[in-house]
This record gives C-alpha cells, structure tokens and sequence, in this order.
DNA sequence: GTGTATAATGAATGAACATTCATGGCGTGA
DNA sequence: TCACGCCATGAATGTTCATTCATTATACAC
C-alpha cells in the first residue's frame, strides 16, 4: 500500500509521529512541573502512557528530548514571531505585538515557556545553553524594531539593545502579576495597561 | 577556659562558626554554577576544602545545606532593604535605592542572586518554595513603597502591584543586559539610566 | 492461518549520588 | 607524657534513575 495522503505519509507514519508528538507534549508537562533534573524518565512514560523503552524508541537520550521540547518551543516562537510581529508596518504597533504574543505562548505552553523565557544564561548550566540561541535571536528581532523605530523618527533616541532588554523584562513582570494575582478577570486589560504603560516612554512626544 | 570574647564565643566556636561561614560560601558558589540537582555534596566538598563528612556535620543534608544558604541571603536582603531603602524619605529616592540595592548584591552573590531572584514560582518545584516568602515581602515593600508615593501626590494613580512587579521586570532585564553586554566600563550609568527611565513614568507631571 | 516486520514493553544493569559511621589525628589539660 | 574529646575523614551502603535489550504484541501481506 502507497502513501496516499497529501504529506506523503502513510497511515504508520502519521501514527508514529502522533505518538512521537504525544511524548513531547507530556515531556513538556513533566518538565515544567518538575524542571530538568527533578523528572524522570519514567514519570513521563506515565505522564505519557508509554512505556520507558518506548521513549527510547523516539529519542536518543533524556536529554535528547528535552533538547526537543525546547526547540519545538523555540521554534514556534519564533515562527510567530515572524507573522505576528515581523509584519507590522508600525513599530509601536510591532511591540504591543510581541506583549500579546507572550500572552499567547504563555497560555498555550504554561510553566514551561516561562522557565524557557526567564532565560538568560543562570549559571553556566549547559541545560540552559540550549536555550540561548533562541534567546538572543529574540532580542535581536527587539532591537532591530526599536532600532527601526528610532530611524523612522516614531520613537525617542535610546540604545535599542537596552530597550530590547526592558521590553523582555516587562513582559516578564506582566505574566509574573498574572500567574500571582490572577484576577480572573482580563488579562486583556492587563496587556492593554503594560503597552500603553511601557510605549509612553518610548514615542516621541 | 571562659569565652572572653565580647560574642560570649570560644576561640574553638569561633573557629566553627567559620568554618560553617566557608562551607555556605562554598555552597553557594557551587549551586550558583550547576543549579540544585546538578550539585553534588562532594563538589561542595572539595570547593570548601572539607570532607563530604564534614559537611555533614554542619547541615543535616543537602537540602538543609541549600536551605541556609537561601535564608543567609534573603536575610541579607531584607535587613538591607530595611537600611537602604525603607529609610528614604522620599518615595522616588527610595525606588532608586531598590534599584542600587539590586545592584549590589548582585554583585556580592554574583549568578546565585539571579538565580534565587528571578524568583517567582517556576513549577511547583518545592526547591523554589523556599525563596517565595522572600520574594512575597519584597513585594510587599515595593507596594508600600508605590502606595505611600500614590497618597502623597508625587506619583501618578496606577495599581502599586503592578507597579511593584515592573520594579522587579525592570531591574531583572537591568542586570541581565549587564550581565550579557558588560561594557566593562559603567554599571553606574546604566542603573541610573534605568532608575530616570522608570521614575519618568511614575512620577506625577 | 502463517510468516514477517515494526513497535511496545518493563525487568535487568550499572552508574551516580546522598548519607552514614568506624577510624584517625590533633589540641588541650593534667 | 598520657588520656580525653572533638572534629575531620572518606570508604562503604543503599537508593534512585538513565539506559538497554530480550521478549511480546500488533498489523499487515499472502
């Protein structure tokens, strides 16, 4: 029997990458909670329901699939990086983008994605090293809008990298107050009060 | 022979307290470098020059040991705060304290701050519990501090907790673009870069 | 139904590590 | 000099955990 599908692969083939997608994901869950060292690899075939060996069937190592977990997640970041924020003609509007997309990642990934963004380098742990590439392209991309916005004449003169920094900082605190004082309520209104908040400084006025 | 120190202490208790003093610091040190799970007691050990043993007996366990070595600092951190800061008149002074205080310990704790101060609730990690109740008080304080500046009309009207978590973003993304970009050259400029940077937000037009 | 390939399983293995404790050394007082 | 405490020591112990692999189950082709 041929794959007939349009990706090209068989029903087997989907399968195993469901299965394949199913361990990341509950990898992912297992590792939020209890951090790297904390996890075992048992507890996410449980997590997983699969059987230790069968992880080993899809990944080389533990670590090999938190390296995994971690470029999934770098990934889609900044693939949503790039339609979200990337596209926006204005730089103050590119900005407020990347607070909502923080918002967004943080609801879909948790825990994980704010162990994942606290990022900068903690001590030279070669775990989070992993991480760092990521980091830095995201602070790149910051700058560079600042640094756009500066030329275009729509924001003050400030070092962009730094302004790269406190946009990084303050989305930290936003989700910070959020996950400590939920209010339930809107973390829309919140978003709202952080752009607002943090633009004020940098248009010129 | 009678303690005839003024601390009431032995020469001998005198010589265990440091070397208590030298294992913590060691510890420190260590768990700085290669986070909680990834320390062992022996790489204590050797960088405290003791034996795995000796720890032993001075701190029940690892945890024990990792447990002190958090009090000693948000101890520090607390009474400084209460020297630093809680004694400035002025309501801006006082969050330009915060952020020198900031600063400083950074520097005298180097990754260990950073890490104890990124705080927050990562997971559930019970290794994490152990800093909360800093971190809550030192919330706390920023509030007051928001709060009192709100009532005495030199601050705009906004939520102080809010406020009192983008002090913390804020000074996090500070010492992180030190720590990534050291220029070598001025730590000075950069804080109070920040501290005008900030209070020009807060403060009343 | 039988044979074959592919995937899942979890008990077994070995390494790493926290913790203990029997031993040894050193300073102090007699 | 001897005896007595007090620490320091690090080899030994038991546990936890990543990783392996021989076995079993499943799906499919004929």
């Amino acid at each position: 029997m041929e794959p007939s599908e349009k990706e090209g692969l068989s029903r087997k083939d989907r399968e195993r990458e469901r299965h394949r997608l199913e361990i990341l994901e509950a990898a992912e869950r297992v590792f939020a909670r209890d951090g790297y060292h904390g996890t075992t690899v048992e507890s996410i075939a449980k997590e997983a329901e699969f059987a230790v060996g069968t992880i080993y069937n899809f990944f080389k190592s533990k670590d090999d699939l938190y390296a995994s977990v971690i470029y999934r997640i770098g990934d889609e970041f900044m693939e949503e990086m790039e339609r979200d924020v990337l596209t926006c003609k204005d730089p103050s509007e590119a900005i407020g983008a990347v607070f909502d997309l923080r918002v967004k990642l943080d609801a879909r990934h948790g825990d994980f994605f704010r162990l994942f963004f606290e990022g900068g380098p903690k001590g030279s742990d070669e775990i989070h090293a992993k991480m760092r590439p990521f980091f830095e392209k995201y602070v790149e991309v910051l700058r560079g809008l600042v640094e756009r916005g500066v030329r275009e004449g729509v924001f003050n003169e400030i070092d962009p990298y730094f302004v790269a920094f406190m946009i990084h900082g303050v989305s930290n605190a936003m989700t910070l107050y959020w996950a400590l004082r939920r209010p339930g309520a809107s973390m829309a209104g919140l978003v709202e009060r952080t752009k607002a908040g943090f633009l004020a400084h940098l248009r010129r006025t």
